[in-house]
DNA sequence: TATTGTTATACTCTATAACTATA
DNA sequence: TATAGTTATAGAGTATAACAATA
């Protein structure tokens, strides 16, 4: 170890708009990559698990559509597609008039995961929450709505 | 497009600790993604981003302390810092006793460059927050300590 | 002729193994 | 002999360009 004297947080006052602003950033971002490390080892690449995450949101998507969802060019989600098809997360069904596309769907097997993978998480969140006061969860209770509105805003 | 209806969200209730777990999961997930997509174009890759950051957090870390601390090989960390150096963000300066190691520090411009990508990322989010009641803005100056906690927990 | 998707090929990022310099 | 770091080389993932099938 060379040196390992970690910097004194933000000063600016969680009072103004700018030091809430920039102290949500700050936790946000912390929790969100202490969350991240509680995943399954499904070896799935980010990309792999967005992908399918997507298709599950949308019921049924086609390459295409995935690709620009997902933002990487189509012969990388063909790829992707592949991969995952591989492993019976994803089915490819033809398209039922145009016969160039392909709708591709969530198998069992890729909602199970996903729901295994979202299981850890709350799991892991769920423990932490218990060792709050009633008075903190009351208050994150009402944040989470919050949360939720300002990315859609 | 072959289908696109978003599913309905989960019904689980707020109320259950469960429920709030799972409220909270995705409305960090939905936030973070809106937030990460606030960023300068500095053509980084995470790893960079993140080894600068840690680099300036630490003040000052040998290689084998940033590969360990971002979970990548030494020889990996050490093309990540030669890029870093290339685009003067880092610097490099031998140890005072010991000609084997290095020591990794920030330069002015990498701090400019991590001070900018906060900016961004935190003038989106000021902008968002002035669009809250008060009522709601309180809440979250609350509840963002109580974030801030559950990280280190 | 335009569009959807795939195959061919190249580049980037990271890993393991082998090497150099210093302790 | 052990440790810190780098160089050599290989494996994944994604991009661009060219191609095949269908509208």
């Amino acid at each position: 170890m060379l040196t390992n004297t970690p910097k004194i947080a933000s000063t600016v006052s969680l009072r103004s708009d700018a030091g809430l602003a920039s102290a949500l950033r700050v936790s946000l971002a912390r929790l969100n990559r202490r969350l991240r490390k509680q995943a399954m080892d499904h070896s799935l690449t980010p990309t792999q698990l967005a992908t399918l995450a997507a298709v599950e949101r949308h019921t049924a998507m086609s390459p295409g559509e995935l690709a620009e969802h997902e933002k990487v060019q189509p012969p990388s989600m063909t790829r992707v597609i592949a991969k995952l098809e591989e492993r019976g997360l994803l089915a490819r069904t033809p398209h039922p008039t145009d016969r160039r596309q392909v709708s591709i769907s969530v198998t069992e097997a890729g909602t199970n995961l996903l729901k295994e993978e979202r299981r850890l998480k709350e799991a892991w969140l769920a423990q932490r929450l218990k060792d709050l006061t009633p008075e903190e969860r009351a208050t994150l209770r009402s944040a989470a709505p919050i949360l939720e509105k300002l990315s859609t805003m």
